[in-house]
DNA sequence: TTGTATGCTTGATCAGGGTCAAAAACTTTG
DNA sequence: CAAAGTTTTTGACCCTGATCAAGCATACAA
């Protein structure tokens, strides 16, 4: 999402699951260091994607899962009229592929927004690993389960909210899933283009542009172009009207 | 869903998976006699639930999964303000529950329609005993996974289409499940009142109403308050733009 | 630099569906 | 069998947000 200004990237060829700091919101969570081990071993990382290219297309056989490691990701249906329908955007540390799960071919496409990088987790190894490892098998349920309730919650609240509500309620999750990354929750680059959100949130896309300008002119954020800064987070939080799900998780996640 | 008119009820004390009708769509699928015993080991089979008894509430520590066997049953959310928000409906066959795997307790209220039974899978057990047997740990997360996504797929169409397709889809949703666990596509009861499905679907009371009129008047069905009966499902079908996801699935779910 | 494509913003118009109000159909209780 | 409470339906009015139509801003290529 957010780029750290001019960082510069070191190679990353080898890194392991315990030098990643995400390792507190991923599969890792909670094994010890032999248990690590044997997971980083059916881990693979795979070359970077570049901006729009795909993870894996609608129909292609099911075989494994992702999880981002830096940049995002957009997924999207595609509908028989032709036009597409985004089901998600996908941050550093959160599942890709879980679509594919249940019929064994993924549904959706997954495009890279911005250049982006995956660890990929061949799923039938995933599944006897996890047999043998209670603490993985747990973890692997909490994300599954979890990456699909969050967004579920969030596109119930979203059908019957006003379109100021929708926004801000898009813009508090960004922020918030950022914050618990380690990203700040009041500045951020949105790598997903007007039209994606409001394809997502089910509005055309002069209302999403109109609720930015009102947001703007009420003092709540600096928008220009893709780079939010978040002047009055509770305020948009209050907007929202989404109940912070995510308040002090027993689990850090 | 369906109450069979007046069927005579027997008491169903010991019910086995090997005997249920449902098996093929539920966990036991694909497992073998002797595994179906080990499954069957740790399945509880509370009393019914009468209409409006609640299986669990929000906040309540998770323990089990639960799987609708009859009856129907509603999860909804409660706001801050005290209004309720409707995750779902569950049908037989359907798994209830899921909302509390990631953070160990549930954030929903499961709530019974009509007089449901249902079978309790307590999941710890079901984690131990889901290493052990291959089979049952794919067709765990196979479920997992399909039960919500396919209400996810189904949230994300609502989000833009009009409450004509909305209805449509909403139909057409319930006829289908209702379909594949053996009852009759066109002919069912609706256990939930209008003001739920309003409720659910992101619209006022009346426009659902006004919606079911409009198709009376098109002759594509008839509703006697709860009482449905489809006369043109194809064209509900159309109407409601949903590209029927569960047509031809690999697997018999 | 200029051109072209894409993304973003702003304005004017209009209808789908929310809201309020009330009656009708049905259910439950005393 | 009233009486009181739900649930569903219908009508009237009005506001939010979609749509159509331009006009800007930015990015990239020649």
């Amino acid at each position: 999402m957010t780029t750290p200004p001019k960082a510069i990237r070191l190679p990353q060829i080898k890194v392991a699951c315990s030098d990643c700091s995400l390792r507190s919101l991923c599969l890792p969570f909670g094994l010890d260091g032999e248990e690590l081990n044997r997971l980083d071993e059916i881990i693979k990382r795979p070359r970077p994607l570049q901006r729009s290219q795909r993870l894996y297309h609608p129909g292609d056989e099911f075989r494994s899962l992702y999880v981002v490691r830096s940049g995002s990701i957009k997924t999207y249906t595609t509908t028989t009229t032709g036009d597409q329908q985004i089901t998600g955007f996908h941050l550093p540390g959160e599942l890709v592929g879980l679509d594919g799960v249940s019929t064994d071919s993924y549904s959706c496409t997954a495009e890279a927004l911005e250049t982006t990088s995956v660890c990929e987790l061949p799923f039938s190894r995933l599944e006897s690993l996890s047999g043998q490892i209670q603490g993985l098998q747990r973890q692997l349920h909490r994300l599954m389960s979890k990456e699909i309730l969050a967004e579920q919650q969030l596109l119930l609240q979203l059908g019957k909210m006003s379109a100021e509500s929708r926004v801000a309620a898009f813009l508090v999750s960004i922020s918030m899933r950022l914050h618990t990354r380690g990203f700040s929750e009041t500045e951020f680059n949105l790598t997903m283009t007007r039209t994606d959100i409001g394809n997502y949130l089910g509005m055309a896309v002069e209302t999403v542009s109109r609720q930015f300008t009102n947001f703007q002119e009420q003092g709540l954020l600096k928008a220009s172009r893709k780079h939010i800064q978040i002047l009055a987070l509770d305020t948009l939080r209050e907007m929202s009207g989404l109940m912070q799900c995510e308040k002090k998780p027993s689990i850090p996640n």
